[in-house]
DNA sequence: GAAAAAAAATAACGCCGTTATGCCATACTG
DNA sequence: CAGTATGGCATAACGGCGTTATTTTTTTTC
């Protein structure tokens, strides 16, 4: 005898509701009674749809990721690897720039009460990272990058941009050197500190900056997700 | 009628209890009430002695650049100025990695429950970042650096190490590009990102890696700094 | 010694995440 | 169609948090 199912309702209810209260106020806003309250329901809807606030934290990185990646397949391969590798900088700064609060939950820069990730959690993201490391192999066997190791390369390319990203949005970058200034100079830098020759990754890392009003801008925030509902599966 | 001051003991012992709680179970046990509780004391004393929490949290994060500064303060200039740029990349991570909790605070990485850093705190530390640019002056007029600001070149080197540390504390770097193989690899790709051979950088970041244990490493964690006692300025 | 004033103790307020309990709608079973 | 079990959800409670009003204690100065 199976019982009664959870009307869906509730479940994208709190989600939507949680994702607002993030992007509007902040992480300090995602508390499981303001979003019951502003549910209509209890703050049992939360342990029963995500197990807890850890679940419901969770949801939200997924769908940070996803939002990443929908920017990323915005990312249309041309015959200059090097200005499409730039491009990817630029929509994941426009990603993190766009989506802040969620942007510093996926990382840990959010000041979650307490719930923290699983490890499984931050490797959950990992994966958008493939697509740049295509974008590295075409940029080597496209001479432009002298390394032979197209993963390692995105990840200095990660790594560097998701600090200037992270001190950007914590105000730590200000004038004269503010992140604008820095963001530019690092993109450049990054291209010739890989292989690519000063006036070849200048000439790509320009060309890039107009594609990301063509390409990256205009894209929809991606439908809600949807996901296959892993439901009460409590993290530790 | 000047009245009762608070004896100086309980302030150095509040500061001193809550360093120790950060630094051996993180951001998480750092309440008024544990602190309190462990001094032998009232919640109060925390109120009295720095108006509030965020006014403890601000001196852990001047302890924090203070250690920083005392790592920095231990590089001492070659006539490499490139290695010993390297060697305060280096210093950079030792400290973050020494004191992963005090970092995330710094940074605003820390789950703090809800008390943030004024603009003020945030860029209390980047004075920390002259003797920096001042190693990169050096590396332009030695013409090992192609850019002549020295101040932006800085900045490059601050954010991408940092975002590397930050993924590195998170837990968001495991094989195969573990945080040490794309730390070795960025600290290359930065020099000659910003102007060096590659021949020059390799052999300046090589040189680099034995220093760190003969010149950082072992740097004493810095006396208790003593600062002024700027009581009772609380913040919003 | 007395008085003034700041530090610290006590206790309360309103948050938070979490959970034990119980109701009740639902979806199977017969 | 009727009965029943089952899982979602409301209620209310627990312990912990930062903060604050109130009171007590201690020190300094006259």
């Amino acid at each position: 005898m199976r019982p009664r199912r959870s009307k869906p309702k509730t479940r994208a209810a709190l989600v939507d509701i949680a994702a607002r209260l993030l992007a509007d106020e902040g992480p300090e806003a995602l508390s499981a009674r303001r979003i019951a309250s502003e549910a209509g329901s209890s703050t049992m809807a939360v342990y029963t749809n995500f197990g807890g606030m850890s679940g419901l934290v969770r949801e939200m990185v997924y769908e940070g990721f996803a939002r990443m990646e929908n920017y990323f397949s915005h990312v249309t391969p041309t015959e200059d690897p090097v200005a499409d590798m730039a491009l990817f900088g630029r929509a994941y700064r426009h990603n993190a720039l766009t989506n802040p609060h969620l942007y510093a939950v996926m990382f840990g820069g959010a000041s979650l009460g307490g719930f923290s990730l699983s490890a499984e959690d931050r490797q959950y993201g990992r994966f958008t990272l493939s697509t740049v490391v295509e974008c590295a192999t075409r940029c080597i066997e496209a001479g432009r990058f002298r390394t032979g190791d197209a993963e390692l390369v995105a990840h200095q390319l990660w790594t560097a941009i998701h600090g200037l990203v992270t001190l950007e949005l914590g105000d730590y970058l200000i004038e004269p050197c503010d992140a604008d200034r820095v963001f530019e100079a690092q993109l450049t830098s990054l291209m010739i500190g890989v292989g690519d020759t000063l006036e070849a990754a200048t000439g790509s890392v320009a060309s890039s900056e107009a594609r990301l009003a063509t390409e990256i801008e205009p894209a929809e925030p991606a439908p809600p997700t949807e996901r296959p509902a892993n439901d009460h599966d409590r993290t530790a």
